[in-house]
DNA sequence: ATGGCCCCATGACCACGATCAAGAAGGAAA
DNA sequence: TTTCCTTCTTGATCGTGGTCATGGGGCCAT
């Protein structure tokens, strides 16, 4: 009886544990020794996973969690005033999404699935707690925040400096190299969101999205059918996403 | 002549007291019970103030440690490649300098001051030990960190949805808030920054600032003389910097 | 199958803001 | 002072990318 109740229990942890997660190399333990992980391990809380359009938190609710994505994708949306919405993050496998909202107690956004996805919920009191305790876990959660930072510097250049054609190259290269730190391929892959998301997320209309894929897909820098995205010339398109200037 | 010593140290780390600083209550440790604070005193290092210009770190720079903003006020600029400088931030007083390079061990961008400078040096192996200890030091850090990644993501909205009129009313509405919080007057002070600098953070050309400063100025929204600024209608700037869509 | 919807592509036009050019005003050093 | 150089302003022109409009194509529900 009491064997069957530690194998139940075990088949159940088994899901949320971090040690037999793919991901574990990218993720928030990754610093971390493997008795440190057990205890880690244990505040995590699995969610059912979302469907596609199912949002993980609101705008405004209050913040109690931060999330690691563990499949699927997510993107984050931010309404402010009585305008319109702002795309302000995708979300892949092993990121943290929620960091933001720790500050001022709701998140600032509304994180939506774009396809059946699942996460690992971390109650942030007790991450905060076990911080104090793990010195690794802190340096992480501190990394990855100001990782975070440096991503977000790098979409502000984007957005400020670069032009459509530049910003086009700067999502597939960017795209690309997160699939293959994930360990997929780097030339082909799946979009998850729709053109009218990666107009919004790059600060550009949806025609202007569609007018550029045709243009990048006639020079031969990619293969794009729908969502479907081969990458062609992946030099070419670095090249084209790191160029200075405007003219 | 112990006695001498003493009142010489005393004076010496007078300067660098945050329970004798004005900015306390807005800075890293207010959150911070008295006892608590002396040990955060403790690691926190003086800096001969900067001058104008002069750098507080450079790019790729090995990281050591954060900043926080005494008097005076600076700037960050990354250099990508062989191409055109990128202004991310303003700091001001009270805030925060360096976060960003926690994760990747050197300083994402070169931090300059705007004009005479002090700063309080934080070594972060130091701090992030004492956090260990002082959970309320530890969240106020965390918060410090989220609240940077909320402010990015208000400006990612900026950069990609706004025009350069918005864009311009939202800088001085920003600004007017801080100066607010700080005690400072709202609706008058001095940019400590040039139109060029403003031009860039904004993701303007300087002659568009220049314009649609003038443009303020005529429709009574603000007076500028030079560097010098009059808010004369907050209340519009707010409106005009809120509105949604371009049209 | 068949309708109804989104999602995506493509064309025509137009406006915001960049760029180019020139000159005025401010500031530092002689 | 005068000079020199940077910063700022204002004008004229042009181009990128937004907007509007239309049509095709995929996908789901019935």
């Amino acid at each position: 009886m009491a064997d069957t109740l530690t194998g139940r229990r075990r088949s159940v942890l088994q899901e949320t544990r971090c040690q037999t997660c793919s991901l574990s190399s990218l993720c928030l333990p990754l610093a971390l020794e493997v008795e440190d992980m057990d205890q880690f391990d244990a505040i995590i809380r699995r969610r059912a996973p979302l469907k596609k359009g199912e949002a993980l938190f609101r705008q405004g609710s209050p913040f109690t969690s931060v999330f690691a994505v563990r499949s699927g994708s997510l993107k984050q949306v931010t309404t402010e005033g009585s305008g319109e919405d702002q795309l302000t993050n995708f979300y892949l496998p092993s990121e943290l999404v929620g960091l933001d909202g720790i500050d001022e107690e709701h998140y600032p956004g509304t994180v939506v699935a774009l396809e059946t996805t699942t996460v690992c919920e971390i109650p942030f009191d007790r991450l905060d707690h076990l911080s104090e305790s793990l010195p690794e876990l802190r340096g992480q959660l501190y990394r990855s925040m100001s990782k975070e930072l440096r991503d977000d510097r790098r979409m502000m250049r984007l957005l400020s400096r670069k032009t459509a054609d530049q910003r086009l190259a700067s999502f597939f290269t960017s795209l690309s190299e997160r699939f293959r730190r994930r360990g997929y391929s780097p030339y082909s892959f799946r979009l998850s969101m729709s053109r009218a998301d990666i107009g919004n997320y790059l600060g550009l209309a949806v025609e202007t999205v569609s007018r550029i894929l045709g243009r990048f897909q006639s020079q031969g820098l990619v293969a794009v059918s729908g969502r479907e995205v081969n990458i062609l010339d992946l030099t070419a398109l670095t090249r084209l996403a790191e160029e200075e200037g405007a003219h």
